[in-house]
DNA sequence: GGGTAGGTATACAGATCGGTATAGTTAAGG
DNA sequence: CCTTAACTATACCGATCTGTATACCTACCC
């Protein structure tokens, strides 16, 4: 939660959340090296100027776009965990339908994570540590929920489980084949069951 | 097979073959759009007006990039399921024991088809049958491959290894822990003694 | 021995890139 | 009432982008 705040500290004006949208929706869909600031500027109906003085370089705009889609996801998740039963297994499929709903609704182009990483390749840039930073969350959270189920195994099975989800996201961007996430969570339940 | 045979046709003469190589590297290393042509020329020691003389267009460099590498893939997989046991679970933790060998040697970083698809969007683009190809290409495998163990399931068991081993990459890719592919092979092969 | 294929070297064209400069507008707040 | 923040509009800068043009070299092959 700190480096978030360290990294993403920008006077959100009424124009600012406008180049964000824009932005979001177009390295998402074009990539991030595609898409440039003209173009950013048109599609959120604001001047160069404006978005220069909100952000102050491009770079600033792409680490606002994937801190504010990590933390939206990360609130997203925790509004299903808090939904789901207290049993520990239902809370890990709640994860998996968590992902499925926020597919079908936002990324329909895998995770947004994965695919700005294919585009960074620097360390040093400041986009890196919110890309890793979510994934490491994510496995946290997934050895957490295992602790519940099994103390003894927790890393093990907190290990399957991110492959399970990682692997359906990219299934779920490439269309591989229909609904992976379901198939993931259906898997993960099997596993669950047979421990 | 043959989509490839009338994508990738170009005269591959030495200069061209660099520029290959190059393009190859950089591209994987960098992302797609981040690599110029003149640094692919300069890198390979190679002219600009040779690069086109021999390519044409730099959308066709990003072609024979993804072209080649499919090809050296599927030889480098045939070769692994030639020399594995005809047990087919063994023919299974083939497949595993192949990506972790070339991961370790080419790919650091991910999977090239998924991070080309995260700045390929336009399905339209001359490259993206051979992205989607080789996904759609390795699910039939693993079907397959599911067919000689329960073949009343090797629908569902190939989604299963498909997304076992996606996520794998991409676990691999982003550092998220340590030998996933490995961890992978694991889990598959506890899935296919419980059948 | 002349044509051709595969090169090198260099210069350039036009578009687009990220980013800046200048000038003016509008609304809120002490 | 005057300042300041948040904007619009437009023009511009230098760098870099993909792609082309011109001229020359060299080996091979019929």
């Amino acid at each position: 939660m700190g480096s978030e705040d360290r990294l993403q500290r920008i006077t959100m004006t009424p124009a600012a959340r406008r180049v964000l949208e824009a932005a979001a929706r177009l390295f998402y869909e074009r990539g991030i090296h595609a898409v440039g600031v003209d173009l950013i500027a048109a599609e959120a109906g604001v001047t160069k100027k404006t978005l220069y003085d909100r952000f102050g370089c491009k770079e600033q705009i792409v680490v606002e776009y994937l801190a504010d889609r990590d933390e939206r996801w990360r609130a997203f998740l925790a509004g299903h965990l808090d939904a789901a039963p207290a049993a520990p297994a239902a809370r890990v499929l709640a994860v998996f339908d968590a992902s499925r709903e926020w597919a079908a609704q936002h990324s329909h182009k895998g995770c947004s994570m994965v695919n700005a990483h294919a585009e960074i390749s620097d360390p040093a840039h400041p986009a890196y540590p919110i890309i890793t930073g979510q994934k490491q969350w994510m496995l946290t959270l997934f050895t957490d929920l295992a602790r519940d189920i099994i103390p003894e195994r927790a890393g093990h099975l907190g290990r399957t489980l991110m492959l399970l989800h990682e692997g359906a996201l990219v299934a779920q961007g490439l269309n591989i084949y229909a609904d992976p996430i379901g198939h993931a969570r259906e898997q993960a339940h099997a596993l669950l069951a047979a421990t």
